[in-house]
DNA sequence: GCAAAAGTGTTACAAGTACACCCATGG
DNA sequence: CCATGGGTGTACTTGTAACACTTTTGC
């Protein structure tokens, strides 16, 4: 039957189905000294009690998914609001096999988010225990969050072959070199850094270079110029990965 | 706070929130005779009695969403579980605002699957009105359907750039020519035949030819060869359509 | 001076684009 | 014999890959 054409007139009694609890499950990648981090909360309680997971939390009656893990973000990490409108959110796909929790029916939507490498502020939300850990160290998590986050990697890394996402990653400002560090570690190969930069530099409104001293990046080296995000969205033509396959 | 942390040790009394139903949204496309189509089903019932919604219904308190889908689309089209197996099938997105459905809270797991021209079965199901109608000739549609279709739509042209997709519009056995043909009208350019043959033919596992005689498309011109959809389903390098800008 | 990182140049090759042209069939 | 769609060849342009080389800093 199909409940929402004319055969079910009474298909909208909101007591006529068993209810479904709508969650959200974020993927929060960030790029610290060259290794591509995830955060991750310890759980307090059975099932799965001191295992890693996901953040994420129950959406609420009127919000919508993406408020919903705006909110949770925000409540996780600490970081204000304006920070977390500005930076990358993005709806991955939602998982609903009826027992990826074993308590109940739970529907979850899943979201990848980009942060930049912060100062640290966790703690200041108000998580029990989170961390951002070493992408791949943590081989067992909660329910099937291994799952979404390797399908959560997988996206990222295809999208920064041909959209501009990879500055979600970096400060407001940053060099080249760091911009191709982030393809470097979320990609786990070596780019050609003359022809990295050629590229980047050909595709219009990608990055945009800041007038101003040179920056230092930490220690030895050529001081390297400073750029900002662009405008562009999308890369054209993409920026390929070595032996890339995408999806 | 977060109803999955240690927080809130209630959190899963399945009355302790308020439910939601859970439902699929399903954009089926076709390509018949050079124009794209689109089932939709014409709403019997208020809200939007008269409209034409996209065929979808209620999530079953144990079945996934995928396997609800495939459901809905077997009631609405009259196709037998094999064809529906075979189909290419594709989660796009949730869409869960609020008030997207007047009536309650429903969050909709949208999908987009792709139908050969097979002679029409439609009417074979159960649906009171159903009917592929050319992409485009209908704008208003019920709920936020508008938005999930050209979300579809736009989903459907990007994949076809990268993937092997195209073939699922195809009969089991097709010419380039009606191969191309897909690519022309989901895209809506016109494609360089001779570059469009030798980019196909040079990608491994993408086409393989079918022995015997020659197939007739129709009426006038040079008997094509036949081919079949390959082993695999990534192009590489992409077929970029001309102006293409993804996502 | 040496290591490290930024930045420039060059060359060889692969891929995409835009055509002109021939082939087989139906009317 | 001509319109129509299938199929081949080719020159031109663009993009990519690989690598040599110079510049500017810290130690």
């Amino acid at each position: 039957m199909n409940e929402r054409g004319p055969r079910v007139p009474d298909g909208y009694d909101p007591g006529a189905f068993e209810p479904f609890a709508v969650t959200v499950d974020l993927a929060v990648f960030t790029v610290r000294q060259g290794a591509l981090h995830v955060l991750l909360v310890e759980r307090g309680e059975e099932p799965y009690a001191g295992w890693w997971a996901l953040p994420g939390g129950f959406v609420r009656p009127r919000e919508s998914a993406e408020e919903a893990a705006r909110r949770e973000l925000a409540e996780e990490t600490g970081l204000d609001a304006d920070a977390i409108t500005a930076l990358h959110f993005e709806q991955l796909r939602t998982y609903s096999e009826p027992d990826r929790d074993p308590r109940m029916r739970v529907v979850s939507v899943a979201f990848a988010a980009l942060l930049p490498a912060l100062p640290e502020p966790l703690g200041g939300g108000d998580a029990a225990r989170a961390a951002h850990v070493p992408y791949g160290t943590v081989h067992d998590l909660a329910f099937d969050h291994g799952r979404i986050l390797s399908d959560a990697h997988r996206r990222i890394g295809a999208k920064l072959e041909y959209s501009c996402l990879a500055t979600s990653f970096c400060p407001p400002e940053f060099t080249l070199g760091e911009l191709q560090g982030v393809y470097e570690t979320v990609w786990g190969t070596a780019l050609d850094r003359p022809n990295f930069r050629r590229k980047v530099l050909a595709t219009p409104g990608f990055v945009e270079q800041v007038d101003g001293p040179p920056r230092r990046s930490g220690g030895r080296g050529k001081p390297a110029a400073r750029y900002r995000a662009g405008p562009a969205n999308a890369l054209h033509p993409p920026l390929l990965r070595p032996e890339g396959r995408p999806e």
